[in-house]
DNA sequence: TTGCAAACGATAATCGTTATCACTAAAGGA
DNA sequence: TCCTTTAGTGATAACGATTATCGTTTGCAA
């Protein structure tokens, strides 16, 4: 995480419940994912440390699900499928053939891919099979 | 289009509004755009009609660009980028690259990806070059 | 033409997100 | 250790996109 003015419990607290958990979760699902443990949080704090890691490069929007915006932290680039069946997001890996796919799409385009910018909407594994 | 129960004049304005432009508007774009010539139309009928299209397969959901849904007619599969610069969309098409990419994903991870369910963030070209 | 229900306009309601503001507390210096 | 400063916070109002409601209009078939 990026360095900030000061010190805050709560920031790391929110960052850490992020980047611990494969939910690529929605801010309200964080607040209440941290509301035992810090019973005095407000929902505010969780929308305003968000967006500023957003800003600083520590998280990215994913996607938007049903109205909400689904978070994750930048660990190490990769896609994401969102479910349109159950809500869920599958990490999508930048191996070789997708990766490369970006810079050929990039390069006709003369566009540019945000790291994190590669989104599919469709199906999931147990959604595909129903 | 899909057969609606009922003919309506606004509705097939709405749906020749979308099909015309290359903008990927947001329903507030096209209620602006149809207001001169239907100076009556409700900015509810153009939202109640835009999510019935989606509903019947006539109109997708391309993204969430500022927090507006933005909205394509389904002509011809194909992909986007929504430019994070300017707020515009671009289309990609989906040539035997990408689609090739696409069908490898969904067999490794066991997923389906819609026919318009392919989706890039990043930069247009007038945004790359600044 | 008449009757029914789809479609509509106006607008209230909903809900995710952001802004405001008074209060709390981290960090550096006296 | 004790101020001083101001980033960070909690509570909540405000905002804005979208949806629901409801009384009216209108397409269409009898």
């Amino acid at each position: 995480m990026a360095i900030q003015k000061r010190y805050s419990k709560k920031r790391e607290a929110i960052y850490n419940a992020l980047a611990a958990t494969r939910e690529h979760p929605s801010a309200e699902w964080l607040y209440q994912k941290l509301k035992p443990e810090y019973p005095d949080l407000s929902l505010a704090t969780v929308y305003r440390n968000l967006k500023e890691m957003v800003a600083n490069g520590d998280a990215v929007i994913v996607g938007v699900l049903e109205g909400k915006e689904r978070f994750d932290t930048c660990h190490h680039p990769h896609a994401h499928l969102l479910c349109r069946g159950c809500g869920c997001v599958v990490d999508i890996e930048l191996d070789h053939g997708l990766e490369h796919q970006c810079r050929d799409t990039e390069s006709e385009y003369a566009v540019a891919i945000d790291p994190y910018g590669v989104q599919f909407t469709g199906l999931c594994k147990a959604c595909t099979a129903n």
